[in-house]
Order: C-alpha cells, then structure tokens, then sequence
DNA sequence: CTGAAAGCGCTAACAA
DNA sequence: TTGTTAGCGCTTTCAG
C-alpha cells in the first residue's frame, strides 16, 4: 500500500519529508522559547505569584479589577501553569495509558471509544500508545507506562511483556487476560465459549472440513488458550478429523487474510468452511476466495471473530461471533479506578465478555 | 456561574467548575495509598536520596551492588518515580494532545496512526481527545489541553473553538486549517481541487441532477469553503442548476448517509448521482439505495470523498477522493514540532493535501 | 483581599 | 562511589 508518498507530485507536503530528514535532536527543538513563569507574571502585574495563582484559577478571594489585569497580562507574556509543577501540588491529575496493538484494525477504536469514555466520565486523561504486537516494542511501551501514567489498560500479546507490566507497582489492566490467573487484574473474553459456539454452528450445519486462518502474531507469544488450540480442541470433541495443513497463519489485515486463503485453497481447494481468527482476516479471506471463483457460503462458508460494523459490508455480510469492545474498555477502566482506589489485585470482581453468534449470511 | 471570566485563554477555572457540578469527586479514589517517595526508599535503604535517584536512573556512578540493593527495596515498597516532579526538572517530556472528531469513523484511526508515528519517533508522548464534533465538547477540550500538554493537533469544527484554541499561548495546529489565514498553523486539504475534480467527472460522464449529502454538524460550525459551498460553486460554474432540497445533511456515519439517501429518494428519485461528504455517508447511502432496489451506477452514481479502505469492501467498490490521513497526521506533528522549537506561526511552511481521485465501480 | 513561607518529589551540580 | 545543596513552578497553609 503506498499510500504514504511524499515524492508524489501532487504533494505539497514533500518538503516536509526532508525537514525531517534534517537532522534536529528529537525531542528537545531548538531555539526553544523559556517558560513564562508564575513569578514573571507577578513581577510585571506587580503582585505576588499566590494573587497571580489566584487569577489564573478563577479564586474567589480576589479583586476582580486585579483578575482581569493579572489575565491579561498573562495572556500577553505567553504564560501558561506547567502541568508539572501543578500536578506535584495536586494529588488528583489522573492519566492512564491505553495500550493497542492496531489503530488500523476497527477493534480497537472501538475498545479505545469505551476507554475514552470511561475515563472522560472521570476527568482523566488517556495517552495512548500502539504497539503491532510486537514483542520488543511491547516491552519498551510497558516501560514507558511506568515513567508516564498512573495505571495502564493494555492488549498485550507476549508473555513477558504481560510478566513485566504486572510485576511492576503501577495498577495495571489487561484487555485480554486470556486464561491467566485470577489475580491478574482484566478482562477475560470467552473465546473459549465463543469458539465452541462457532464451531459447533458450522458442524451443525454439515461441515467437517474445516479451515482456521489464526493470526501469525500469536505463535511467537507463548500465550495460553489461544483460538487455535480452541479450535483444535473443539473439534478433536466432535471427533473431525483435523489436516494440520488446514491451519494457516495470516497477518492480521484484510490483506494477510487474503493471501492466507489464497494459500490454503492452492493446498486444500476442498476446505467448506473456515473459522478465521477474527473478522478482518475473515473478510480478506472471504473476498479473495470470491475473486477466485468460489461461491459464499456455498461452496465455502466463513465465520468471524469479533463482530466489526464493517463486516455487515461485505457480500455476502459476514456471519461472527461478536464481542462489546466499547464495554471492554468501559470495564477495565472501572477496574483501573478499583486498582487506583487502593483495592488489592485479588479482590478486583471477575470480568467475562461473552462472544455472541451473529448469523448473517457469510455462514 | 463564575464571577468574571471564565473563558479567559489563560484561566482554567472553567474545567473545574464542572468537576464540583458532578457532586462526586470524579478523580480522587477513596483509600488511596499514599505515595512511596524517593525519601522513603532512601531512609530504608539507607542512603541518601541521590543515590536511589542513580540507581533507579541506571546511572554508572553507583556501586551495582548498593543499586540492586535500592532496586529490590523500591521494587518492595511500591516505588514509582512521579513524573510530575521529574518533568519538572527535566524540560524534555513532551506530550500532544490530538483531537478527533470519532474515533468510530475510520478516517481518525488512520490520521491517529500517522500522529502516533511522528510523535514516537521524537519521544512524545499521545493524550487522545474524542469530541464528536460537539460545539460544547471542543471548547471544553481546547481548555483541558491548555493544561494538560504542551502542544495540540486537531481537527476541530466549530470556529469558535478554534478561536479559542489559536488565541491562547498553545502551540497549536489545526489537522483541517479549511481556508484559515495562512498564519494559522495547519494543514491544509485540498478539498476544492477535489471537490472540482470529482464533480468535473461525474459531469464528464454526463450527470446533471447530482445530488449532495452533507455532514450536518457544519450546519452549525460557521466553517469557511464547506464541501456543500464549494459544490454549489462548481455546478454553478458548469452551469447546472441545483434544486436546494438535491442537499440533504446526514449524521457523519454509515446510518447517517443511509436514512439521508432515504429521505433524498423520497423526494428526488430522479437524482443520477450524489456527492457525498465522506466515503461513510457515501457508503451508508449506496447500501440504503441498493436496498431501495437501485443499480449502482446504473440508476445512481456514488461518489465519496475521504478514500477509506472500506470502501473497497462494498459493492460496487466506492469511487472516491482519496486523502493521504496518515501523512496528514504526520505533518501535522511536524509542525507542531517546529512551533514547540520555536518557530513563529507565520514562519511554518504552508502544507497542503491534495485528494486524488480514484476510481473504483461505483460512479 | 493580598502576601510570605513551606513544601510537593525529583534531579543536576558540586563536594566529599 | 556517595552525600549535600539548590532549585524546577506551582498551590496550600497561615498571617496580615
């Protein structure tokens, strides 16, 4: 996808490119203006840095006459409080970090619209951080979680990530708290539930031959109950029969979805169903076996994971197992405010998200 | 209310006055634990705060024995540096805040993902704001970033609250400067050479009663060279007359645009085209009109304006204008980043996106 | 209504 | 290698 071409001649925003490439120290830009502070304010308004305080923060033990000039004079010094030296003072500036590994992937705005919402409710604010899963940039955003907010709410992949960030003494929440134990503080999907009820809607319907297209991601993440083994699982209890050559891993895209079926129909063209590990390899898997040929679900059926909106666009709409992202969030940012409130790890109260089965016509 | 003024650029009592309105103290859990303080892990360990300082700074002059030592110690106690009196000594943390209009629309999402880049890259640090383009919300969020970071990128509607975010001592950069002095900071989009090279193809293709479905959170926004504006302007300059009810303002979403085309239908039904706000309303109004029993683009043409990648999952696949939104981002926090240096805002090089129209199926 | 003093928790610069 | 001394910029007492 080059969507991103600087070069391209209609882009005015080229030169941009090369200021970039220019060479300044990251984070510290030159030239840069000295804070106007509290005291220079007072100084030039002639009053002390409590009255300025005072104006700044709307006070009421003040002259209204002295407000207004104390304002003005610092609108027009460029004076803004340092949230720092705010924040020392105050003990009630709260932040949290968001952790996801995709902002592209529609599951993640949508937990993010829940988390936002949550946290606005608190007056807290939300920085948020992306890591595409992967494992060494996991690891540096969980360090940064630590220096940078006062809890964290994540979706993490890797197993030391996950160790690291629940080691450390910042509250911390998990999207995705798989099969870990119960003093973890998060959410746990069923996807166990939710598999099984998939699955069990395919055989139902007479499929035996059935693909799964998991995401690459997690076969470097060490984590427990992963949808494959769920898969594996299920169907070992219906007695079918598994081709291990029916499992392809896919980047989890639209894309990575598409090559993925195109792979598993040039090795198994007899599959009539495929489980996919959520909707956005589903619909890439879909439409590449569309654009071969194949008839949907006739001739292969395809059931989703997650219940994206954008899954209702697809032709034929895509059958899933839906899962309420905005509540996911909603939830671990109220357990966030429990940890924050001082409640221990193990007492935080159980979470479960139940995938719910939407028939649409993909399955 | 407050006594004086509380919309002041510089006066940040407005935020608090609707934390007391909320009756309970939204932010401050109750039994909070008290902070572990470098003192604290100093006096345990004894040694003097400096040293902990070193060992938890990983600096060298330390003996790895005594910092282990101090680590294991702070690790026990629950000791977490405070970023509030770091950043108070340190001038080199940085944090953004960007605000979006809905993280649910996939055009932020990728803008987000171009700011997250950028901003990385320099080692700053995302506060995300979601406004819904609220008049109410923007003005209360262009107020909370004047104390929460140090500089902000956004997309904001209303022309008062970017009145009020440019007025302030805020670096600041609009991510839709419209048709802005070229002293506000921002980038600009291009929407009339898109606008025009849109309609110009619809036109060259021999529609005439070409149908407009606006955003209608601009009915209120006071915007200058509004996408509706610049569609009158250019049927006006190819001489076509324009029925004032072919305009028909839906909610920025896949519904909005479907129950506007609904209404655009019932009354207009011999419309060939329509040239929507964005690729969601567009979207929204091809499956409702689809639905309706109309080919598309048969009996009506879509075009959309955005260039989302879900507009290749419809069918037909959505002719559009496309926009570079991650570059978008990116720019923008260049920009930011030249202003957080130093630089003047009639000083910050002009940035201009210019949408690319590309063809799929629908018109 | 206004000011002076006392820290919030940390790190940089210098001494030891 | 370690400790001491100064602040960073602000708000919260408590006096005037």
């Amino acid at each position: 996808m080059a969507l991103a071409d600087p070069s391209h001649p209609t882009c005015t925003a080229a030169r941009y490119a090369e200021g970039v490439q220019g060479g300044y120290s990251p984070n510290v830009p030159t030239n840069r203006k000295p804070r106007v502070t509290i005291d220079q304010v007072a100084q030039a308004t002639g009053v002390s840095r409590q009255t300025v305080s005072r104006a700044i923060n709307n006070k009421t033990e003040i002259d209204p006459e002295t407000r207004q000039r104390i304002l003005d004079a610092a609108q027009a010094m460029g004076y803004r409080p340092s949230r720092f030296a705010r924040g020392l003072v105050r003990q009630d500036l709260i932040t949290i970090g968001l952790v996801i590994a995709d902002v592209l992937n529609p599951f993640f705005p949508e937990v993010t619209a829940g988390v936002l919402e949550a946290a606005e409710r608190r007056g807290w604010q939300v920085v948020v951080y992306n890591t595409g899963s992967e494992r060494r940039k996991e690891l540096e955003v969980v360090d940064m979680l630590f220096d940078q907010v006062d809890a964290g709410v994540a979706f993490l992949l890797h197993h030391d990530a996950i160790a690291k960030a629940t080691a450390g003494n910042l509250p911390f929440v998990l999207l995705d708290k798989g099969g870990r134990a119960p003093a973890v503080p998060g959410v746990r999907i069923d996807f166990e539930g939710g598999a099984r009820r998939g699955l069990e809607y395919l055989i139902g319907r007479g499929h035996r031959r059935i693909a799964m297209l998991d995401d690459e991601a997690y076969l470097s993440a060490e984590a427990p109950n992963t949808r494959r083994e769920l898969y594996l699982k299920v169907m070992g209890e219906h007695g079918i029969p598994v081709d291990i050559n029916w499992i392809q891993p896919a980047h989890n895209s639209i894309d990575g979805g598409a090559a993925a079926m195109e792979r598993l129909l040039s090795a198994h063209r007899d599959v009539t169903a495929v489980f996919a590990y959520n909707d956005l390899i589903a619909i890439g898997a879909q439409l590449r076996a569309r654009a071969l040929g194949l008839r949907v679900p006739e001739d292969c059926a395809f059931l989703g994971f997650d219940g994206l909106s954008i899954g209702e666009l697809v032709e034929p709409p895509l059958t899933t197992l839906h899962i309420d992202k905005r509540r996911l969030g909603e939830i671990a940012v109220e357990q966030a405010a429990l940890l924050l409130g001082g409640m221990s790890e193990d007492e935080i109260p159980e979470a479960v998200i139940e995938p719910q089965l939407i028939v649409r016509a993909s399955a």
